[in-house]
DNA sequence: GTGAAAGCGCTAACAC
DNA sequence: GTGTTAGCGCTTTCAC
């Protein structure tokens, strides 16, 4: 029942070696005669043996493992983000202890530790903000740290993230190319360290035509934010209404709200939003959205990552570029002027 | 730059007893003074002293680690199993090593052999299906091991599902008491254990009810093969339509279809999830759909597998109640007779 | 080219 | 009640 596992010294007892062979044959150095190097990988096959990265890892002390902490993995946008991380992760030879917080910021804290613990070799962030706590906890851990989808607490941490301003530009400038005037931006969670970046893009871009205001309410980066927003709004205004929304599923649940007070999309209601999540292309009608490179964000972090473990200091924010995907959910107002509406495009 | 942490070693000149006494204060032993207790808890504050778990491990030969392997967290079926998992799991002190197999079996070998490596002591593997190198890998795994959502590939090895039959059942009877008499199941991806599960309980709903035909169409569990799947029926047949789909994505998926054939939801087709993904409500229509506790089934695992570290022999499928959530995808089909359509309802 | 031996940080068995 | 010690499985000098 507890066959007791084969160890280094059972690989080198049945290849009639030291230990010390095995570990070079192991690490394949060349100082190895070719009779010897046979004799003992035929041992290690037939034992079925297999190092114990715990004793490695005592005596090298390095883990060749990395903590990835995700605030949420049930938002999807950060799925795409763990697959890229771990792709790239697995090409370094590197394991992935992967955490969800689950939103909690004490569970967060508690992973932190854990992680500590595990003596892992560096620590990747991914959340759409710091709270400050972890802030403080993060600039003082003892391994290299890199932030993804937040902005640094600290200049010596690096952080990735998207072009938040200029998709903020875009998603704006295409609804006024389209002929709205008077937008409503839907914030994401206050916590959300991009949602200024992304209202500041917008408003450079209604700031720049005539006569186009952005009003802004609260959203909470899910479904239900996004519902509650739209309704407010359809409560106090009159079609058509035009939305950028912080987040996919914040205009996902705007859709939903403007269905319920009976408003047709793209008819009474241009929506737009921001990730590019998989179910855009399916929402009815299909969302037009600010696509980020997810998976890119997650390599990236690991390559970063990696640069640190070889010693290297490596600092500063990096964005990675983002587009319009342009789909059925935005379209002319209803009562437009057609084609002269726009006025700043360029 | 590299401060070197402080090791038991430390704390115990620091405190001036012995590295046993500290030890012993760690582990909660009654044996130490009350002073003795407090000199070293001073010493371990000062020092921000956190014992290696690498160590610890090394000793003790067990990690107090767990490895999850999700098929594809891509899927918003798996992050609520994660979350009751982590939840579970962190009440007991146990870490977890989560690994997403991004629906590659070959990445899942790989990450079997990675947790193996780092010498988890127990593996859960939540997916759809396993494949036969898979199972034979489980079989011979050396620690214990729970199946989620997936059939047991062995007597010896405990798995965690929904009561299926009785979801297919209830999804087919809903349709049925509804009144309508053509059904179509569209089946998840083939590798997927729980399919012929399903469709069999749907099946028994329809054998029991006068003129009710099922019609069977091949799905992916993707949104994609959920259109597909529209797309072919509806160029098939007429209206009204009965979809029950294998999961909520293939659902979401099938009303994309059907809204791209013109086809109203739910005056010309009824659609029927499984699942009940936080989405479901947001859908238009709101999806109707069986749900699932995944959250529980993340947790009965951990609850089975601390069973097993203990020691003790768990074996044996265990099938969590599911139930019906009524939503607008289904509703009495257009030019149905009313009331007396429902010939069975119980 | 290979072996011997020390030691990574911790716990548990045995002294006293 | 506390100290001492051996050893978990591995890698890496240092000899030869």
């Amino acid at each position: 029942m507890k066959p007791t596992r084969p160890t280094i010294r059972d690989v080198a007892e049945r290849a009639a070696v030291s230990r010390g062979t095995v570990t070079r044959v192991l690490s394949g150095s060349p100082r190895v005669l070719p009779t010897t190097r046979a004799r003992v990988l035929e041992a290690i096959a037939v034992l079925d043996y297999q190092p114990s990265s715990i004793a490695r890892a005592l005596r090298l002390q390095r883990t060749r493992t990395v903590g990835l902490i995700v605030t949420d993995i049930t938002n999807p946008f950060y799925p795409e983000v763990v697959r890229g991380f771990e792709d790239a992760a697995e090409r370094l030879g590197l394991g992935v202890f992967l955490s969800n917080a689950a939103e909690d910021p004490d569970r967060e804290a508690r992973s932190l530790a854990l992680l500590q613990e595990r003596r892992v070799d560096a620590v990747v962030v991914a959340a759409g903000g710091l709270r400050h706590r972890q802030a403080d906890a993060l600039r003082s851990f003892p391994v290299p740290v890199v932030i993804v989808n937040a902005s640094s607490p600290d200049p010596r941490i690096p952080a990735v993230l998207s072009d938040s301003r200029a998709g903020g530009r875009m998603a704006a400038q295409h609804l006024i190319d389209l002929g709205h005037r008077r937008l409503v931006y839907v914030l994401g969670p206050r916590e959300a360290d991009e949602t200024p970046v992304r209202l500041e893009g917008a408003r450079e871009a209604a700031r720049s035509s005539q006569g186009v205001t952005l009003d802004v309410v609260q959203g909470d980066g899910h479904l239900s934010g996004g519902t509650a927003a739209a309704r407010a709004v359809t409560l106090a205004g009159t079609p058509p209404f035009a939305f950028i929304c912080h987040n996919d599923m914040t205009a996902i649940g705007a859709m939903h709200g403007l269905s319920e007070a009976g408003l047709g999309i793209p008819g009474d209601a241009s929506v737009i939003g921001f990730d590019d999540i998989a179910l855009t292309e399916y929402t009815v009608p299909p969302l037009t959205t600010v696509a980020q490179d997810k998976y890119a964000m997650g390599r990236r972090a690991v390559e970063i990552l990696d640069r640190m473990l070889a010693g290297e200091a490596v600092s500063g924010t990096e964005r990675l570029p983002v587009h319009l995907i342009t789909r059925g959910s935005t379209a002319r107002p209803s009562g437009s002027v057609g084609g002269s509406a726009v006025t700043t495009a360029r």
